[in-house]
DNA sequence: GCGTAAACTTTCCCAGGCAAAGTGATCGGG
DNA sequence: CCCGATCACTTTGCCTGGGAAAGTTTACGC
């Protein structure tokens, strides 16, 4: 009677059998951190929506950005070479267009699978639980709490 | 230096005039830093996915964090009133049983909602460009870059 | 009983997000 | 004309908080 050492109480395991959960499921590698980040994404998102490019008083109001923010952002995001700051002027004043780099477009496109997959995740979830218990009030048999 | 023009050109700004581009089109306020942060976006995710909640060994494994970042994780997200630690044993082993709040759960299906719409707009986003031109080489007519 | 391992917790460091101040040009008013 | 306001950013500085590493406690192997 090994009642300790014993694997996981199979009921709890059953669920993910079928997969055969590899080891990081819910890892979520791909979101990387410089796109993830929510101001970048609210900007990397206005700047596919307009690939010929925004200028940086529209872009602020457009991600309810400071405009201190976004510069840092921005530039962030030039250093790693997604997006591409023109900097011209109208009339004498600065005038700077924003706009996705193709290797931008391309890291952002393969940014937005992954959400769709944590959205899937999410949602597959949501529906299952409709159908189940909604929450065990007595988790994992034979498990005592503190 | 002696250099002033004083025309406005109308030209570029044109290209906002036709949407009227309401204040914060691309904020997303929804996406609470709390829940948006990748590690716990991992955690959340996986235990929306079992409500009978999971182990903290094997969570650690579906979100490939290490013990520590884990732990302080779910710190949070219990002091936030998101999750719940059931700290029991087997055995004589700690053994932590996470799982979602109700109210863990309704702000995580908020959230997701959000997300969606972050999907829903970058995918417009996509469809669309692939019908227009790829990139304009030659931005807003009659700007001048510096 | 001693080292190793599991199951967390605590501590520390520093990247980086956000806000506030700074810059430099242009416009408006008296 | 000169002073202040405004636009379009940039720079600076504080301080949160994420992640790695070290610490703790109990259990199991030899």
């Amino acid at each position: 009677m090994s009642n300790h050492k014993a694997k996981l109480d199979p009921a709890s395991i059953s669920i993910s059998a079928g997969l055969g959960a590899s080891s990081g499921r819910f890892a979520y590698d791909g979101l990387e951190r410089l796109i993830h980040e929510k101001a970048r994404l609210s900007i990397m998102t206005s700047l596919s929506t307009r690939l010929d490019g925004v200028l940086f008083p529209e872009l602020k109001d457009l991600c309810s950005l400071t405009d201190g923010n976004l510069s840092r952002h921005l530039q962030h995001l030039q250093e790693a070479g997604l997006v591409e700051l023109l900097k011209g002027h109208k009339g004498n004043r600065p005038q700077t267009l924003c706009r996705l780099t193709r290797e931008g477009r391309r890291r952002f496109l393969e940014y937005v699978t992954v959400l769709e997959n944590v959205v899937a995740d999410a949602v597959a979830a949501a529906s299952k639980s409709e159908s189940d218990t909604e929450q065990n009030p007595n988790p994992t048999v034979g498990w005592s709490p503190a």
